[in-house]
DNA sequence: GTTACTTCCTAATGTCTCTAGGAAAGAGGC
DNA sequence: GCCTCTTTCCTAGAGACATTAGGAAGTAAC
């Protein structure tokens, strides 16, 4: 009998594709066994089990995200760079809702792993070079960080879950969160804790 | 052999509990039988299936959100009101987890079940209401709630991921980000589109 | 106390995760 | 080619869970 050829990035690849088909939590290593030909408990020599794979899914989605991210602010600064981040970042969620979906949970993945990994890490040092084009230091920087993402993170993820039930579309919200960002972002110092109502 | 007095409500109830101890995902109906001192089949009389059980308790953690910010922002106004309302949001994530992690699926609840309860709704209309003092029309108010709500969201989710690994304390920054959005929402109309760079 | 409804149980099926142990494919040395 | 070592994949099987069907025993109305 041929052998499979399968390899733990095999694995991986094959449930991130199934996760993006399906959803993250019908990607079980059943299904991923089936999809690629082979017995479930061939699987277990290349991944330790479920919630390795999972991590392995968010970390190979992080990779891909960090990537579309700097190809698409390459050469551009200010809001340009910002909102070509954004636009990317939202580009990859709605192109990979399963993916998008696995980078989300509260990460426990092998540390040997993540740090071999060069997604996160690279994905942060991208943002905080491309804040500091709006001129801020620590511990505003940070913050400012922090805000940013939190406002993409959760603006995809509202849109994602079916949460903006409103009329008015959701593309013409965003493009007007991002003016809202990059003004935040420019007068970042001036709104700090008292300034008048 | 007495009853054990199961409601649809009281089978809620227990999910609601068991998420919040040991994570949403792994509230199962076994293991909401066992607390409950019945067998697994009985609970199929009060509540459909165990997507079915979700929903509930999504329900029941976005009524419970609701009313605690109705309480937190009763009476204020202004800034005020929207450090409240966003306290209580966060501090209702923090003191419940899994409910909190049930209001962010994907909402495939039985529709029935959605028009009985007001928590949605009624957050709908707290959020509005509590904008309105900013003095913006539509679509801007639609706008910005949607803002507000993807800050809110994203901040706490990413919190709750683990997320925020910088040594700037968590809490700062969300004092920071609340100055940001305060100072955003009033000035909401003055960063349009070609606003000088 | 009879009737009817509801609640809870037993029993059973199918899916899924994960482990143990075996067979065979492929690589390298001779 | 043949032997050996490693790795890959399989068979077999235990244990958890979701879900359905059908039966027995409480409870309420009359």
């Amino acid at each position: 009998m041929a052998r499979a050829g399968l390899t733990a990035d095999r694995v991986t690849l094959t449930g991130a594709e199934l996760a993006d088909e399906v959803g993250l939590d019908h990607v079980t290593m059943s299904a991923v066994a089936r999809r690629l030909g082979v017995k479930d408990a061939s699987l277990y020599v290349h991944v330790r089990n479920l919630e390795d794979l999972r991590g392995r899914i968010a970390l190979l989605a992080a990779d891909e995200k960090t990537i579309r991210i700097a190809e698409a602010t390459a050469g551009r600064a200010g809001k340009d760079a910002l909102v070509a981040y954004a636009n990317a970042y939202r580009d990859y969620a709605h192109a990979h809702p399963g993916r998008y979906t696995a980078t989300q949970i509260p990460m426990q993945i092998d540390p040997e792993l993540l740090a071999r990994a060069p997604g996160p890490r690279r994905a942060i040092e991208l943002t905080y070079s491309m804040l500091r084009a709006y001129h801020l230091d620590e511990p505003d920087l940070t913050d400012a960080v922090r805000m940013m993402r939190s406002m993409l993170h959760g603006f995809i993820n509202l849109e994602a879950a079916g949460g903006f039930a409103h009329a008015r579309p959701v593309e013409d919200s965003w493009v007007r969160c991002l003016d809202a960002l990059h003004a935040l972002l420019e007068n970042w110092h001036a709104h700090r804790e008292g300034d008048p109502a």
